[in-house]
Formats: structure tokens, sequence, C-alpha cells
DNA sequence: TGTACATCAGTGAACGCGCGTTCACTGATGTAC
DNA sequence: TGTACATCAGTGAACGCGCGTTCACTGATGTAC
């Protein structure tokens, strides 16, 4: 088979990426194999190398891929606190817990991250930098916070989120997987939006 | 080799669960092999089967073991707002960031934890509830926070911690991950803290 | 005191298997004549 | 319009390797006589 349109090859790279970053964040990316990953986009492990010039390569690809998708969401928010505070609950909602396969890519992979090659870790910066950038922009300009705490809040609040989504999908108990994503929901509501403190004062002065 | 005391062969699983700990925490569940993780206690791959029934028992082994270290620290903490505030400046210094072998193993492992079998979680979502537990009471018992809101402080403070350490640990840029750590330190007093902001008093009653 | 035997923590080769990667090949289509 | 050839995305067998697990064996020591 071949000889396709020009846009072929592309949309098959493309379906890859898409369908590698589901099966990643399920298995994780040691627990992914070539041959699995090729199949799940409907190819044979031989037309992996076609596309991709290593399995590094296509987990650089997917953690760029993902962190973008999700800092184009955000920029795409109306502005308004509300907004904000929706994603605040989509993110720390039980339905997002139990999609593993459809959702945040660091509350899936991002101990793993950590222990990959630099492309990895370099794309995984620049989109994390985007994504609170992003953030902090919109905590701004909701005129939650003034323009020089937006990253410090914006960085609070995603460490938070990842961290409480983490947590609940790991314990195997319902009622405290549920009590975390609660609890985590209030906290993040808090760290947006709370009068600045003394101690938040003084850190803006010294990470600026 | 053979005939010795006691207590050699419990000496010989302890040094295992030891060793193994760290390399967990280095090269991830998936990526420790049990060769390594025997050598690294100064056996051969062999031996293993004479201390653990399979991969699975020794990593849920670990996982028990590494929280009931984490609780028993803070359980042995002095009361007092200062020892809580001291411990969270440990746990987001770049000391810890930089030691990933003798940190925290929720920091280098939750988003794993998450994939393994039951009683690997249930062996975290015990140990993760009596860290809780030891947390709270510290709060409460420093006058820090009233009785009903030690666990919810807690959930917030720890999830912060993770969070912003695997955040600082993922990221290839030292000025980002230093800023993080700076942050999360901030924001861990604030959850820890700051007044009940209404939204808090609801979720009280709601999660209680 | 000296010898024979039991114990058992640890050894290391071997098992089948799936890993990441390579490569000669296929075959449907487009182009040239 | 019909035939020969070039293209190239995808196939699938094969590579060496390390995985988790099993098992017959070793050999230093303790006990029995």
């Amino acid at each position: 088979m071949a000889r396709y349109g020009p846009d072929h090859k592309l949309a098959t790279r493309r379906r890859m990426i898409e369908t590698a970053s589901r099966r990643f964040k399920v298995d994780g990316f040691d627990g992914s194999g070539i041959a699995t990953l090729a199949s799940d986009a409907g190819l044979t492990n031989g037309a992996f190398y076609g596309h991709f010039s290593s399995k590094d390569d296509l987990i650089a690809e997917v953690v760029a891929d993902q962190l973008a998708q999700q800092a184009e969401q955000i920029e795409s928010l109306p502005t308004g606190m509300t907004s904000i505070a929706a994603f605040i609950e989509d993110y720390l909602s039980p339905a997002h817990r139990d999609d593993v396969s459809g959702g945040c890519p660091s509350a899936a992979l991002l101990d793993e991250v950590g222990r990959r090659d630099q492309p990895t870790r370099t794309a995984y910066t620049e989109g994390a930098s985007r994504l609170v950038s992003a953030v902090a922009q919109h905590l701004v300009a909701d005129g939650t916070v003034p323009a020089d705490e937006g990253r410090i809040r914006a960085i609070g609040v995603l460490s938070l989120l990842v961290g409480a989504l983490q947590s609940a999908r790991a314990v195997n108990d319902t009622q405290l997987s549920d009590q975390i994503l609660a609890t985590g929901r209030v906290h993040a509501m808090t760290l947006a939006t709370a009068p600045v403190s003394e101690a938040v004062a003084r850190t803006i002065g010294e990470t600026r």
C-alpha cells in the first residue's frame, strides 16, 4: 500500500502521537512497548520508525503536544474568575480522576518526566512555562491578583492540582479519594484568590 | 555459605527493602530489574525469591516501609508551628530536590503507584492516611487550625508539596525549578495557616 | 576430640518472553511513453 | 488507451538483549555421636 495524498503521512504521525499519549498515560512510558503503540494507531511495529527516530523521540513529541494542548485550552478560556473556577472544578472532578487516558499528562506522568532524556525534559519545561504564563495572565486579567503575583499564584495552583489528582488516583479508598478531590478544589481556589500574606509578599520580592 | 545467626536473613531482607527503595525512586518501578535490585543489596538474582514472592511483593513492601518511615518522622516532630514550618522548608529545599534516592517516595513514584496492583495501592493508602493524620494532629496541637480542619489542611499541604517537588524535578531550567520550590514553600505555609475562607468552611461541612 | 550429616542463605545457569530497532520486501498508486 | 516503471507508507521477520522467575546446586556452619 502506498501513494497516498501529501497529508497522509502527516495524518498518521498525528494519529500516532494522539494514541501514544493515551497509552503512555495509562501504562507509563516504560510500560508501553513499540508494538503496542504502533498497533494502537492501526500500524505494525516496523512502520514506527518511518515516523519517529526512536521511542524517546516519540515521548518528547507527545510531551510537547500534550502540554501545548493544555496551554491552548487555558489561553482560549474567556476572561473572568468563573472560568478559572470552572477549570479547577473540572480538573479535580471524579470524572477527570477516572479518565486517565484522556486526562492531564502531568498528573499521569510527571514523576517519570524527571527520569527521561533532555529533549523530553526540555519539551516539558517549555510547555509548563507556557501553561504557567497562561494561568498567570488569566488571574491578572480577571483582576483576581496584582500583575506581579500572577506567576506565583499560577505555580501554586498548578502544583496543587497535579499533586491532589495524583493522590486521588493512587489511593484505593473511594471515600478518601473523594475527600482529596474536594479538599483540593477548595485549596486551589484559596491559592488563586486569597489575600496576599506577608510571606507571599516577601517571596514575590525574592523570586520576581 | 549459610548457617548464620537467626537475625541474618531478616537483616538481608531489610537491606533489600532499603536499597530497593533507593533504586525504585531513581529508576522507577518498571525501570528497576531484579538482577539490579539484588546486586544493589550485595546478592545475586536467585537469592531474591528467598525473600520476596515476586517483584510486585517487594514493591508493596517498599511502599509500606517508606510511608511508615515518613509518618514516624512527622509523629516524632516536637509540637509547635516552627517544626512544621521547618519540615516544609526542608521538603521544598534544593537539597531535597537533588536527593531523589534518599527523598520522598511520593514525589518520586506517586503517579506510578496508581498503576500498580491492589496490595501496593492498599499499602500506599494506609501509609498516606497515617501521614495525613500525623500532619493534621500537629497542626491542631500547634493551635494553628481548629480540630475539625486538621485533615483538610494536611491534605492540602501534602498535595502541594508533592506536586511542587515533582515539578521542580521535571523541569530542566534551574531558575524555574528554584522558583517553583520558593513559591511552593510560601503556598504550603499559606495552606497550613491562612484564615479559613468561607469556601473552606463550607467544604469542612461537606467532607467531615 | 574427630567425623558424618543436616541445615539453608545464597549462587548462577537456564526458561520463555517481550523489548527497541533494523531491514528486505510488498503492493497500490502516480507518471512516462 | 495500454503498458512499464518509480515511488514510498507500511509489513513482518529477525537481531541481540534484559526481563521476571525457577531450580539444581554449593558450601560454611551447627548438631549428633
